[in-house]
DNA sequence: CATTATACTTACTTACAGGTAAGGAAATTA
DNA sequence: TAATTTCCTTACCTGTAAGTAAGTATAATG
């Protein structure tokens, strides 16, 4: 079984993509088994309710973000890498069809979302949230970064500058992307 | 008829609000229909399709923000006011519940819209973005501002931020908001 | 006054959403 | 080997979505 079958996995997968591409409402059970070629009744076996899918897939990508950030966490380090990193990985969601990102998606649906799921999401953006400030804190510290005001805002404005630049390259193009990342490292002063 | 029977004007303001609240595929006909004291079929009458809606609301809003700009296009003057008046216009929107704009809804929905409401979105986009790059350069030129780069980035990047922030005071309250305008500010050298 | 257009309502259709109950094949355990 | 658990299918239910066809009351027009 869990060697073959690693169906739940793979319902994770199509789901995340899915409501990355189209937000909560904009897809169905269907559309997940179907290109898995199974039945929607087995999507329901793993995952009893949406509400449950959802939440995760934020738990999920919560996962991933702590995965991909505990060393420097940890341990800090050049904080560039960081910067980079985070818009190389933006890059590459947007190309391969995720135009935003899992808390963006489920901010139209926010409201409609059970506490716990609400708790869920906040958390995992905290999370990112904290991790972004100490980069940016880190880099200031080493000299990598220049800034004026507190870390925290200005890791707030600018990871709202990314989300926001996703939805605009998705109307627009990916070039939009380009620009803010430019912007962003022109603020920082490490471009002009 | 038109004197008293406002229908059409009522159905536009209750979708828009439910479009910002919900996104295009959280709200539905009934909805609508519902607080208004309406059937299902007469939002039908005046809008056809759910399609036609959307495109409706969409030139709605490009018209409200036309209407709203045009004198600043027209003659220039202060930039700092325009500054401020999106900010508070922002904040105006999030408080009475809407916490995307019209293009942040119909970003994740994108793909599945027609070809010619893609293009009336992306118009109201490029109309908005003209403004304010406008705003920016005639802010730069007149001391009021400074920056680094060239005004149309700038002004990408401040309108994805303020979009971003949006969706993150949905989750994480109305500060986002507040933190976000101080770093536009401290960004643009008016505030430290 | 008769006609026609406007602005709806009533009453329906079709499709699909999320979800469930019962059962079956294969592997695991007792 | 028998019983149980795992992972799924078949077959269904209920609710609701978008949309339509036909009819009606009111107002405007010839």
């Amino acid at each position: 079984m869990s060697a073959i079958s690693n169906t739940r996995e793979q319902i994770i997968d199509t789901a995340l993509q899915l409501l990355m591409q189209r937000g909560m409402n904009g897809f169905s059970y269907r559309d997940i088994s179907e290109p898995l070629g199974i039945k929607n009744a087995a999507v329901h076996y793993h995952f009893p309710s949406k509400a449950k899918l959802i939440k995760s897939l934020i738990r999920e990508s919560h996962q991933a973000l702590r995965k991909g950030t505990a060393e420097f966490m940890a341990y800090g380090g050049p904080a560039r890498p960081q910067l980079e990193g985070l818009f190389e990985f933006t890059l590459k969601q947007c190309e391969c069809g995720r135009p935003v990102c899992v808390a963006g998606a489920l901010s139209v649906d926010f409201e409609e979302l059970s506490s716990g799921t609400k708790e869920a999401l906040n958390r995992f953006m905290m999370d990112t949230l904290a991790w972004f400030t100490k980069v940016l804190e880190t880099g200031r510290e080493q000299g990598e970064f220049q800034f004026n005001g507190c870390a925290r805002n200005k890791a707030i404005s600018i990871m709202a500058m990314i989300q926001g630049a996703r939805q605009f390259a998705r109307i627009h193009g990916p070039a939009a992307l380009e620009c803010t990342f430019k912007q962003i490292r022109i603020d920082l002063g490490i471009e002009d």
